[in-house]
DNA sequence: CTTGACCCTCACGCCGCGTCAGGCGACACA
DNA sequence: TGTGTCGCCTGACGCGGCGTGAGGGTCAAG
């Protein structure tokens, strides 16, 4: 007996994806059905639906298709690499989810206290890392220029100072952040920046 | 003295929004800038870029421009619910994340208990919490940044070829997919996980 | 032989911007 | 006073990942 097959609606229902969403992915080549009825009707066998998981997979951690194609394609890597791989990048969301919730958390204990969050308080805790990528962003724009060569000087001898001295300049930029919202404001929220930037040094 | 009024590329670099993204929150009515200048030119206000600041908040939050312009129009219904919907939603996601993590570590050891895995990707086992909790680490400061937003979500700036060329290096697989995410912080990354090994090691 | 659920192939629409293109305004320096 | 070099403006098109019809075949049940 030959594997079974599946059309598209089966598939779809089992995975979850919409029937367009199939189309797509047959139109694109990222899953082409094995075979094809009679009347052209989409069959999907067990190797095709297994695939579909594997997509769906990455899909889910935010991957774009082409991408997904790529990782897909690569025969050289064994199940156990992308097993691991795959732990590897899960742990990152779940930790970093978990890092979001404890902001909210932290926010909505604030509330109780009554001392609501700024938003310059949220900021630095959802923010933070924008700041920072600033410096990434600027890499892609000014590539080239005397200041960003200064930059990565430092960067190719990144020591503890370095950073903790990059921390600082971001603390500024914090600072002239406040000062755009509203001159001289909240200097506890200052304070609250550098407590963080020192625990993060340590 | 009057309230500061920013132009549009000093609200960017401040946020680290784009420019077009302004003009998109204008275009579509989402953030308006309280002024302009006699030229056009666009001028915010600190109360705009509190309000933008607050739409990054919930745009971090997975919420639709939409959806953010009905909340922040939303005088009845508090922040603290919707804060604790959002908590409620994120906790779920980080849940079926962990769940998958351990179905994944199960798989490992599984095959551990087999014979597929060379010595050296056994040591990698054994060592590997503690490396991906860097990588983790690594990843909650960056993983926020609109790098990586575009990175990952947004094709054109990564493209599947550039993967092949990432996947074809086989050795330091984690700091390659860091350094892809965040280019220049890879070092950084390397040097906390080296910094952890020396400490497990003693 | 009909009915209704399912399948097919176009093909246009939407969101959240990125990315030119063409042109004006502001300011520095000659 | 001209001349750069910025940054700003307004269109307008493009893209990814589909949703959502329109218009029409297919297939099993009644």
């Amino acid at each position: 007996m030959t594997a079974q097959e599946h059309t598209v609606g089966a598939i779809a229902e089992l995975t979850g994806v919409s029937v367009r969403t199939l189309h797509h992915y047959d139109e694109i080549g990222l899953l082409e059905p094995g075979e094809r009825s009679p009347a052209g009707y989409r069959l999907y066998s067990g190797d095709d639906l297994r695939r579909l998981q594997r997509i769906l997979f990455y899909r889910e951690l935010d991957f774009d298709l082409d991408t997904i194609g790529a990782i897909l394609a690569d025969l050289a890597r064994t199940d156990a690499d992308r097993l691991r791989e795959q732990r590897a990048l899960l742990a990152a969301r779940a930790e970093r989810q978990r890092a979001m919730v404890a902001a909210i958390d932290k926010e909505l204990n604030a509330r109780k206290l009554g001392l609501s969050l700024t938003p310059q308080e949220r900021l630095e805790i959802f923010g933070s890392t924008r700041l920072e990528d600033n410096a990434a962003r600027a890499e892609e724009q000014w590539g080239g220029s005397e200041l960003w060569r200064q930059r990565q000087r430092r960067a190719s001898a990144y020591s503890a100072d370095d950073w903790a001295e990059i921390r600082d300049e971001q603390a500024g930029i914090h600072q002239r952040l406040l000062d755009a919202m509203a001159p001289g404001l909240s200097r506890y929220v200052h304070d609250a920046i550098m407590a963080n930037a020192d625990r993060s040094r340590s």
